[in-house]
DNA sequence: TTTTCATTGCGTTATTATGACACAATGATA
DNA sequence: TATCATTGTGTCATAATAACGCAATGAAAA
């Protein structure tokens, strides 16, 4: 099936695959480079750009539909997911988007099912950047890493919801370890304060920072060091997995 | 309009008026003689109980919606009202119910919207139990409050819904001010620390708790005390609404 | 009237958690 | 070989927390 076809098939055809009034939005989280980054696509003739998402299978659970527009946006499997909140202004419709879109591949329309009010339920991801392949969607031109601190211009309430996350996740950092998402397997101490810092946006002492994540257990120091520094190497760790999700379940009293 | 004239309006043309696959649950929290309560509905020819819950109009916000579901089922307004979780399990549908439901009332029916798969949003609400009264609804034959360690068999999965709406109370208590919707507006220091307790689940102690709790500001002492109690009389206490505002805004970094 | 007793208000103390900071060790680079 | 940014480890004062003591209250029992 071509890309006309395939787009017409969606517009009308639709809504005999997947629920109506309801879409799944993703804020993808990375970190790199000391930043906290978060994956959007940029919206045909919008000139906008906007949260990865998709819409719900009409025997699959939400939670699969979150999963499987993740993994095709990075081509990443098994990620930590979990839904923060539901948007549901009335005015929530691409309507006019669409309907630009349609009119430029050539298609009049006034009705599709794409064209009604939707509510979208947020969904939060962790991801390990290094292992992410970008890939946009038929609605869209390209998908790119932000840095959070220079998001640009969104479609509809997408900016509303991505400001919901990571409050969410900020709000999460004091009672569940976060870092085993977002980092590669080894890392060093100074890497994941520094992924705490950029979360929180503020400074943490070094020492402290140190005492409290260790006393928490959740970490394995190595024998090994960072190479190739111009000052004292730090060690590598590893989340002790068991701890971690140990500590995932109960929740730990934490006070950064 | 009759009641079989209603019902059959809203099974054959509620889809004109609500969207589709959508639905609100709400979970009420009440506190009446040290016992946190929880209001259901009897749901007609089920044999089993329910969470008051409902659809969203057309146009309607899905808050709205919560709150008018809670105002037709307690007579409330203006409630403490959030959601807390999206119940999305593709086998979720009442269609067996409703089924035998219609054949009760004499309509033969293979097609309905409310045959098919609902998600639906929990909503938690808390509400000052002696102002409450209870209202069934056209599918339901009583409407009750029950003891939270108490709860009868229920449709569908509304018993994982009121756990995590109890989980979900449970770690707000932490961080937010709570009893102001929940107790009457002047109450003693026992009377609090009995709804924390019964929240939590678990004693606390009685001095720390007093200590605690009047270092956050948000209580008031009256110079009034309880009267007609055999034993030493109770100060009464109001809550400060400046401070308990401000409190649940900010967050109160709390540990019981 | 007096005594009893469960409960309250207000307090103390030991222990633990937290924030702020000092100092020696490391290892590539100058 | 000296420099220097950065790390590992430790200290100390302060705040928060848990555990508990004791006198005061006031209706009910004696």
């Amino acid at each position: 099936m071509d890309f006309h076809e395939e787009l017409k098939e969606h517009f009308f055809k639709g809504h005999e695959k997947y629920l109506r009034h309801i879409s799944v939005d993703c804020v993808i989280f990375g970190f790199c480079e000391n930043e906290l980054k978060v994956l959007l696509l940029k919206a045909k003739y919008a000139g906008k750009w906007a949260l990865p998402g998709g819409f719900i299978l009409k025997e699959e659970p939400m939670d699969t539909a979150a999963e499987r527009i993740l993994k095709e946006r990075t081509g990443l499997d098994n990620i930590y997911l979990q839904q923060f909140y539901v948007f549901s202004d009335p005015g929530r419709s691409t309507k006019k988007i669409n309907q630009t879109f349609l009119n430029n591949i050539g298609v009049k329309a006034d009705e599709s099912w794409m064209f009604e009010r939707f509510i979208t339920v947020g969904y939060s991801a962790l991801v390990d950047f290094t292992k992410v392949q970008p890939v946009a969607d038929i609605f869209s031109d390209s998908c790119e890493w932000f840095n959070i601190n220079d998001i640009p211009n969104m479609i509809l309430d997408h900016h509303q919801i991505l400001n919901k996350a990571l409050k969410n996740l900020q709000a999460q950092l004091n009672f569940q370890p976060i870092g085993y998402n977002l980092l590669s397997s080894k890392f060093t101490m100074p890497e994941l304060q520094k992924l705490y810092e950029t979360i929180l946006n503020r400074k943490l002492d070094r020492r402290n920072f140190q005492r409290k994540i260790l006393g928490t257990g959740i970490l394995r120091r190595l024998d090994e060091t960072k190479k190739g520094v111009a000052h004292k190497a730090p060690y590598y760790y590893k989340f002790d997995l068991r701890k971690y999700q140990k500590a995932l379940k109960a929740g730990m009293g934490f006070e950064l």
